[in-house]
DNA sequence: TTCTTCATGTAATTAGTTACATGATTGA
DNA sequence: TCAATCATGTAACTAATTACATGAAGAA
């Protein structure tokens, strides 16, 4: 009895369910594979949720046989389908970020600049081992073998952010690389560069005022 | 005893009592406002952590006095100098991103048009409030009255990359927002734009070939 | 036929969050 | 002097992860 309330997880399963019934470890590979890059969560979860869906009469679990050894199947309820629709309706929470590498940056002038130097490569690496897989992904809706290509509307947006994102993470450490090489050995002797700053508040406040910007063009300013 | 072995989260401390010693309310606080960006924790969890780090020899605790009330302060041991060090030698983790209000624009075919142009604007006003603490926090390093003023080589590095997240989220979500506003009433019937997955793919392209493309230009392809 | 990988889960543990409790300080 | 807010923590709970266990299927 896990009771308590319905958490997001809980409803990136139940849309999950909404487009079409799944065995567990169906849905444990595409967690993995796709909704993992924007809600991340272990593999056993994937075990637990639907349970609690079935249990909220969300969803409705099937047996199958597979061998000797049963299978669970999930499918949305019509119940289900109207709570994915009120989750829906309230915005959701804003982006969370966790970012060791960066914290290790943070913190760099307690390491060497080698040591910098390494987490930033393992940074590009990063990036680009996560553009490739998008690449892959990107170019099979363009072959038409994609999955599900009658959600192509909304994926064509989620992989636009999440590609620029890939290509902000890999270019910001092209950049910081070029930075820190300039740093002495102890990263605690580097000297800031106040141009950067400048720079960064420019960026900020364009950002910051962005709307109003927009507004402006628009013509519809109050 | 919630020994095991020390987390993320502990070096996240223990970096902070390297640059000077702190209360735990101090540090909470600092997590609140700076660090919490990139290794967000709840407040609590600054009462444990500290604990582990002298139980490990890495911090020492010691005790001062405020009215009647105790308070703790935590310092860096030289143990701790070097568990630290140890720590920014190997590279960190890549970056995990949770994303709710994304997640309900992937599923927005479960709900209405106007739910997803709702919750686009509520990551545009998230964008908003976070570039104007950015450009606070940027503005007052202009001026000399930033914190830490021997970190500003660090710091510039990270937050230049959180200004450029911040950027990258309002940005994706006024384009994203111009999208939705031309799909029909239910976005399940929401047309793709094939040109949208084509840009996409080329910036995806970029990325991952990024590191070859720069040794070619630097003339040291292989 | 045996080894490996795919598939289907459960159990134990822990990391983390929410909620609460209460003393000190400030200012209206 | 009373309310509000700052400061300092603890306790209860739960979400999530790691590790384990084992059957099925396919390859060598």
């Amino acid at each position: 009895m896990s009771s308590s309330a319905l958490t997001t997880t809980s409803y990136a399963i139940l849309g999950l369910l909404a487009i079409k019934p799944w065995s567990t470890y169906e849905l444990a590979q595409q967690m993995d594979r796709s909704l993992g890059r924007i809600w991340p969560r272990a593999q056993s979860k994937l075990y637990e949720e639907p349970k609690k869906l079935v249990a909220f009469g969300l969803a409705c679990a099937s047996e199958e046989q597979v061998g000797q050894r049963p299978r669970t199947v999930y499918s949305i309820t019509s119940k289900g389908r109207r709570a994915l629709a009120a989750w829906l309706h309230d915005p959701g929470a804003g982006p969370v970020l966790e970012f060791e590498q960066l914290l290790k940056i943070f913190f760099a002038e307690n390491g060497t600049r080698a040591d910098a130097m390494a987490n930033l490569a393992a940074m590009r690496e990063w990036a680009q081992a996560r553009s490739t897989e998008s690449l892959a992904i990107g170019r099979a809706y363009l072959d038409e073998r994609g999955p599900f290509p009658h959600r192509l509307a909304q994926l064509e947006l989620t992989s636009r952010f999440l590609t620029d994102f890939y290509a902000l993470v890999g270019d910001w450490a092209h950049w910081a690389s070029q930075i820190v090489e300039t740093w002495p050995d102890e990263p605690g002797r580097a000297q800031p560069d106040l141009t950067v700053i400048e720079e960064t508040v420019r960026r900020a406040a364009a950002t910051a005022e962005a709307d109003a910007q927009r507004a402006i063009q628009h013509g519809d300013a109050s």
